[in-house]
Order: C-alpha cells, then sequence, then structure tokens
DNA sequence: GAGTAATCTAGTCAGTGTCAAGATTCACCC
DNA sequence: GGGTGAATCTTGACACTGACTAGATTACTC
C-alpha cells in the first residue's frame, strides 16, 4: 500500500519536504525551485502547490517543524543537565545538526511570519530559551535579566550562524558543540 | 558631461550597486533582479551583465563594498575609543547602518568567495576586528584568547544577526546601538 | 456502489539569468 | 583632425522558474 506507481504519490508533503531540506542544506534557500523538488518526486510541475500553496508556503511549513525541534533540544537539554550553559550548547547542537531549517527559521521574509502554526511554534521555542536561560539572567547582579539572556541568545545564535556560513577560523574543534562550549563558557563562566 | 540621455549611461556600475542596496534593503538578496536593476537604471536587460557578469558578481561587489565599510568602521572606533566594547558596538553600527551589505556578506553561498578583492576585504575586516578584540582576549585568565575573541564576535553577531531579522523581543532601546551596549556589557563587563 | 472531496496532471503566462552578436560611443595615438 | 581599438550598451534568443486555470484520476464516505 505503499509504493504505487500510480497517479497519487501516497505522502508527497513529507517527501517534498525532505527533498527541500536537502536542496537547502547543500545550496541555501534560494536554490530552491519548486519544479525541481517536484521532478525529483516523481510528479508534476505544479504538484507541490496543491499542497503548499506556494514558495512561501513550503517555507512556513519547513520553518514550523525547524521551531518545533529546536524546542524539543532546548527543552530537553534543560531537563537533563539543568544547565543554562548545555542549553545553549544544545542551540548550536540543534542548528548545525538541522542546517537546512535553521537557514530558514531566522528569515521571515522566506516564509509566511503571520501563519498561526508559525506563530505558536515560534512561541514555544522561545519560552524553551527562554525557560533555560532564566537561571543565567537571574545570577547577574549588575545587568537586568532580559540583558544576560539576550546576550546568552545573541553568543550562541551568533556563534551557529558565523560556523554554518563558514566563516569561524581554523583552529578550533572540529565538533562544533565542544566549539560552542569553549566559547560559550567565556560568556557563562563564574555565573550561576 | 555628467547626464547625456544617450547611449553611454554614465556611471552604470555605481548606479547598478546602489539600486541593488535599495533592494536588498527592503526585500533581501533573494529578491533581487538584474533585470529589475536594469529598469531603474533605464538601460537595456543586459547592461549590468557586462559589468558585473552575473548575479554572483554583482553580489560580491557589493561584499566587498562591505567589509570595506566595516573594516573601517572598527578601525575607527578603535581608534577613536580603544575600548573593545565600543568596537563591538561599532560593528552592531555596521550591520544597522548597511543592512544591505551585511545581509550579503556572511552568505558566501550568494557571491565568489574566491575573488581576490574578496579576500582581501575580508581579511583587512577581520583584522580590525581582531585587533579591536585582541585587549579583551589578552585581559582573560582561564581560556584562550582565541575563544575569548570569538566569544565577543559571537555575540554581536548574533545580536546584529537577530535585531535586523525582527527576531528580538519588544522592550529593548530604539536605538541599536545602545541596546548592544547593554547586551554586550554582560560579557564585556569586569574584564579588561 | 454513487457522490463528493482530495490529489495530481497538463497547459499556459509573465518573468528571470545567461549567452551571443551587433550597434554605438569613448579614448588614445598617429 | 582622423582613424583604430576597446569599452559600453542593445537586441534577440533560450531554457528555466513560480503561479494560475481547467481537467483527469483516485480515495473516502455514506
Amino acid at each position: 500500500m505503499s509504493t504505487h506507481a500510480s497517479y497519487h504519490h501516497g505522502n508527497l508533503p513529507r517527501t517534498i519536504i525532505s527533498a527541500a531540506l536537502d536542496v537547502i542544506a547543500e545550496s541555501g534557500p534560494s536554490a530552491l525551485s519548486l519544479r525541481d523538488l517536484a521532478r525529483r518526486a516523481g510528479v508534476s510541475h505544479a504538484a507541490p502547490a496543491h499542497h503548499f500553496g506556494d514558495r512561501a508556503g513550503l517555507l512556513t511549513a519547513v520553518a514550523v517543524q525547524g521551531f518545533g525541534f529546536l524546542a524539543d533540544a532546548l527543552a530537553e537539554a534543560q531537563r537533563q543537565s539543568g544547565d543554562f550553559l548545555e542549553v545553549g550548547v544544545a542551540y548550536v547542537g540543534f542548528a548545525v545538526g538541522h542546517p537546512a531549517h535553521f537557514a530558514v527559521m531566522f528569515r521571515p521574509e522566506l516564509y509566511r511570519a503571520d501563519d498561526p502554526e508559525l506563530i505558536a511554534a515560534k512561541a514555544r521555542a522561545g519560552e524553551s530559551l527562554y525557560r533555560g536561560a532564566a537561571p543565567f539572567g537571574a545570577s547577574e547582579s549588575g545587568p537586568d535579566s532580559q540583558e544576560a539572556a539576550l546576550a546568552a541568545w545573541s553568543l550562541v545564535h551568533g556563534f551557529a550562524t558565523l560556523w554554518l556560513s563558514g566563516n569561524l577560523p581554523a583552529g578550533l574543534p572540529a565538533d562544533p558543540r565542544q566549539a560552542a562550549r569553549g566559547v560559550a563558557s567565556v560568556l557563562f563562566s563564574g555565573r550561576g
């Protein structure tokens, strides 16, 4: 019942998203072509549009999935270690482990930022992030806690972005999580 | 001798780049169309290709210009204040002041990363950045200085990225430089 | 089994990047 | 000043893209 070689594909949306993630991870979102994805899935050029509406619709689905994964990863790190440093490391780990999702999620011009599902997924990820950074902020004496949380977020986000775009210098640990732990501990050390 | 309404435009490359910056700042690099730029400049659709080769060539020129501006901005902040916190603030100031350049510079897949001019401009910016971050790294006791410099870079880069993409929460200072100063001081405070 | 909704195909349109060939103008040298 | 070569721009063409419409096919439900 799975592989009809017939009219109905069976699981087109999932197949299209999966192929899209491959393309994005390899060549970035701008290299994405709905017709190419249709070709890979063995369907007609207009089939993807039926499920996602248009390009932005497809990327919205990717972003929703990404924010969901991110929320899970952060919550899991928070649950396992209780350490906000490890939540930051998990943020970088998600970015490197899901580069295609990450490449879309923080470019609202690529998708429908007002999509209800997207807003919900983003809020869930934000909550996980805030929960992970809260103890760090709370331990700050001088600056307020929001600034501390933003500093932590900025640091891990910046590190992940620079790592993924290949802009970091050589000589870092090959494992991005380990490299991130070293860099993030500069901010986190001696606190909390 | 400036405004012939004739065959030769006079200063097409500069005009094209300027128009490109407008479009990118408003709708991102993926919205860039060579034909649209040609239309805005009042020339034929293939004229831009003569100067830049192709799309990637145009974006390479934008990136080169951007890295040059960034190097200047960082060196100027370093010269004026001698404070690495202000160099970090200048990094964010550049990103917010030149959003179109910034949107291209750290996406190597958009341009020719092996272009000699680009490599030179990028190296110059890297040197300015390193010079600005060096005292911060040197003042670190525990972690090595490279990690400290990377932490500083990651923080300001991440903050700038999140600010530009509209992903930061409300309630921050309206002036991004001031907001950046607050956030960056979490990392920089009590050091150097 | 019939009727309806979901899924996919086929055809079309305007728009795009890129290439090749030709027209026009500029800059330089005699 | 006139002529030559290089630089600049135009015109035309090709394959490709996203988006839209209408219609064919299949699955679902009663």
